[in-house]
DNA sequence: GTTGACCTTACTATTGTGGTAAGCTTTATT
DNA sequence: AATAAAGCTTACCACAATAGTAAGGTCAAC
């Protein structure tokens, strides 16, 4: 019933490279894989929902410790949704401080360009700003 | 003239930690001191002032490298701002890219949050949404 | 029975920062 | 002057997540 595939099929299948397959395996956030005689890995239906799991927590900028946990609360039925919450609300702060940080240098940075030429003259506010011992 | 300080001193004048100074210069980005008989590294005031310039990009999120362009374009009275510029707004559009791709994690997991009752309750669509297999 | 695709482990590197340890130098205190 | 404290030196290791390489074993197809 439950196929099992090599490495390079289950990441295929998964749009998560080989490579990251064996470092999530060795750092413990994927189920071992089985293997063949010959050593090679082979992985089931559930490993492969679990790529996935962990490939979309990660496109959600989650930490490989944060992923770790999520798994935890996703292979536990009897967790509660408040931990479950509490987790991605906390994550979500973060990328919200990624994202308030990111904007002020963007309007400082935005700032000292509009007052660049930006020709063949040296004059240029940019550098001076950054030399300029005072802000910040 | 020209007052000569060690590491420890150059470090609390500029903010910068006494490591990142030693890393800057094995690196390239800040010229290398002048030494003391007993090996003691040694900073005059052109010094500190590039390592406050530095300090500064990297409150902007400019990389060693871009830094290290940036200075090149410091020290050359002759350069054209040209390429100040370009290399500034390069750096504007990475800004706004990671914006953007924070921005978008946010409105994914701000919505599997609302969702979410995050009770003592077992039942979670943030689980739920990183379980299922299609989006992105 | 050889070629080519696929797999294995074990390294190395990345980026910028922090930490530690062992040991030397300088300054301050007694 | 002797000793203690503070400061400096180099040379390591570690982080987080990813990619690359090398050397070698395995499997399938021709």
């Amino acid at each position: 019933m439950d196929k099992l595939v090599t490495i390079g099929k289950a990441s295929r299948l998964t749009g998560v490279s080989a490579k990251m397959i064996r470092y999530y395996e060795e750092v413990g956030v994927l189920k071992k894989a089985s293997r063949t005689d010959a050593g090679y890995r082979l992985y089931n239906q559930g490993h492969i929902q679990q790529l996935g799991f962990i490939r979309r927590s990660r496109n959600l900028g989650f930490s490989m410790t944060e992923i770790q946990s999520l798994l935890k609360f996703w292979l536990d039925t009897d967790r509660e949704s408040r931990n479950v919450k509490q987790l991605a609300l906390r994550h979500l702060q973060e990328i919200n401080e990624k994202i308030v940080a990111l904007e002020k240098m963007r309007e400082i940075l935005q700032q000292l360009a509009d007052k660049c030429d930006g020709d063949d003259n040296p004059d240029c506010p940019i550098l001076e700003g950054l030399a300029q011992r005072s802000p910040q």
